[in-house]
DNA sequence: GTGAGGGGTGAACACTGTTCACGCACGATA
DNA sequence: TATCGTGCGTGAACAGTGTTCACCCCTCAC
């Protein structure tokens, strides 16, 4: 009887759902062969290894929560930058609520003795990950609804590490704009996490939800100018890099 | 010859270095009792098992840095509230940020299969650290210094939650002057465990300090009152408390 | 002196990741 | 057609893990 070949496909879902049934303690190579019908060694002839394997799952994971977040990005409105905002945002934490498991093996405490491979599939999926969030945020920069710093007003050492940050990124921004664009990703990570780890329970139970979602109003009504004044900051962006004539 | 008998203290010891040195996979039964010159076995007159070590290890961890956010605090003029807040919150990161593994062990994301134990060490551990931030969050209060919201402006469900958990805690709190304190710690332990996670150094490195120090200060700047209205604020919940006469 | 028990020992069991020699079945080639 | 090479599977094995078991020794109380 012929058995189909093993796919890459086969291996990620298999060791996906052993993670979610119990943690990454529990995708273990042999169960993950004993589920696909084949022995340990098999496996060996499609991934180098444990790590490989976490190396793959968490790479599908990324680009699963990726997807969900582009997705609520495309829904929105053509204009409505805003919404794109609080779309991936709230997208993000959805996601990541849902599948607890799969957010701490990606973005919570790193995983022991394991580390990503240099330019590997984790790191590329990375990279789709944070354009996502980049192009929402140039999208925001263009609408002038981001509430830039100035400059001056940054640390020497912040500036340059932003303006290095921006160029990495290929995000055409200067560090005083790229600064919101940190702090949010920062923050929206913080709050999420927190709640993912079960941090509030003490506070809220197990519903943490409508404080969650006071704290991505608030982080929101942070980085972002309202529509009122974005005319004239959008005019004034305008004005200064192409005076009209 | 009189070997000395295995103290809590040698195990939890033993058992930190192993987890500082490799990870949370890395303290193994079978090594502490080597480092400790006994054989696997005899660790269990002492301990339950594993799980048993991790608890202690745990608690152990949170004292500690209980035990460095209370220096912080006391270090603190009398009147200084606060300073009392800005130098737990930082006593707090450093600690984090100089052991990332234990703190992953406490605040990280759940280790898996481990559950700790109901009113363990590790619960009780922990309570003693939620009375020290919550002393400082009472002291703010009385002093005025902290930017409270109205209760009407909460969400019901949110106030009955607020409102059990202060009771939980025996703190002397409304639900919308807890509200401050449940963000105040929320919003902190996201931004310690991104840091320590290394989710920034894409934007910063290995050293993510000014940028961190921006936002607790952020952090900071929304759960306080600036002292000159606290004056006010202060002379508003005295006479509104008890009446001079 | 004798019994009780705290606290150690080696052996064993069922797991884990990983490697090795082996073998089967296929397509290309002489 | 006969033969090779190779992709893909197998069972056995090794070193390591947490945990339990029967055993034993040393000390202390009576």
């Amino acid at each position: 009887m012929a058995r189909p070949p093993l796919s890459t496909d086969a291996l990620v879902a298999t060791s996906r759902a052993l993670l979610v049934q119990g943690g990454p303690d529990a995708v273990v190579v042999r169960e993950v062969a004993r589920r696909l019908g084949v022995t340990a060694p098999a496996l060996y002839r499609h991934v180098s290894g444990r790590d490989d394997l976490l190396t793959l799952l968490i790479a599908a994971c990324v680009d699963e929560v990726t997807g969900v977040c582009a997705a609520a990005v495309a829904a929105c409105g053509p204009g409505d930058v805003e919404g794109r905002l609080r779309g991936a945002t709230w997208a993000f934490r959805d996601w990541a609520l849902q599948h607890p498991p799969e957010f701490g093996l990606v973005y919570g405490t790193p995983v022991a003795r394991y580390t990503a491979p240099e330019n590997g599939p984790t790191v590329v999926a990375m990279q789709r990950f944070g354009a996502l969030f980049g192009s929402v945020f140039t999208d925001l920069l263009q609408a002038g609804r981001l509430r830039t710093v100035a400059e001056d007003d940054l640390d020497p050492g912040l500036r340059a590490d932003l303006t290095a940050a921006a160029a990495a990124m290929g995000l055409p921004m200067g560090p005083g704009e790229l600064y919101p664009f940190v702090v949010g990703w920062h923050r929206m990570l913080g709050v999420v996490s927190v709640e993912v780890a079960g941090h509030l329970r003490w506070a809220f139970g197990n519903d943490a939800t409508t404080f969650v979602r006071d704290q991505l109003d608030d982080l929101a009504a942070d980085l972002l100018v309202p529509p009122a004044r974005a005319l004239t900051a959008a005019r004034d962006r305008a004005t200064s890099a192409a005076p009209p004539g």
